[in-house]
DNA sequence: CGGTTAATTAACTGATAAGTGAATTAAGCA
DNA sequence: TGCTTAATTCACTTATCAGTTAATTAACCG
């Protein structure tokens, strides 16, 4: 689990455009054009992003004549999603608070 | 689930400093000194680090006397870990079809 | 009150990121 | 061969980010 392949997953995956591109992705193979179709933005733009993303690993691209698709690759989520998962247990500690506040407030409301 | 939330949370974790800081803070709340000593980095870049989590909502601070100690809130990763598991059955198609080829592979072996 | 410690703000530098338009590569087709 | 389409590279602008030092705020302590 590499401290560089964090940075990048991470990094790719805080911008909303690259996000949108990797849930587009999901669906099936997508050409730079269709890809770039519902953004306003050029087509160099996306090209940027694809290279931050083949970067990070998250996708790899083929060629089919003069079109080069792009496909979903989601094993760097795997590494990003067990460092998150770390903390789980912080998250569900504070629900379990909130439960507590939640059980013990209702019961001050049934006594009065 | 708003797209700036998640920008933030997951620009927050692209940088390893912030990573090892909530990594010490799920041991428990520590001062910005303290939090600085692991870190060939001056105070006030750590102060800009925790003002980054902190924007992200992923910790809060308190005051004690000049002290203004952080604690972890792990409440924003739910939801970068609830949008990464949504591609969750993609890396796991990659497994089994590694294990197909692992198994394949095997078979290979045994027949030489 | 004056001094010390913790932390922040301010002002600045250098590097990187996101976007643009223009030119270029690469493939398919008449 | 020349034209069209897909995608990229190039050169550039603008904005943001990570870090610095120096100055400032805030609280405690003798």
């Amino acid at each position: 689990m590499s401290t560089e392949q964090l940075d990048r997953t991470f990094a790719a995956l805080a911008d909303p455009t690259r996000r949108a591109i990797l849930s587009r992705l999901a669906l099936g193979e997508s050409s730079v054009k269709d890809l770039a179709r519902p953004f306003a933005m050029t087509a160099p733009a996306v090209t940027k992003h694809l290279k931050v993303l083949e970067h990070a690993g998250l996708i790899q691209r083929s060629r089919t004549a003069q079109w080069r698709p792009c496909s979903l690759n989601a094993e760097p989520l795997k590494e990003a999603s067990a460092w998150i998962e770390e903390y789980r247990k912080f998250w569900e500690q504070s629900f379990d608070r909130l439960d507590a506040y939640l059980t013990e407030i209702q019961n001050k409301e049934k006594q009065l």
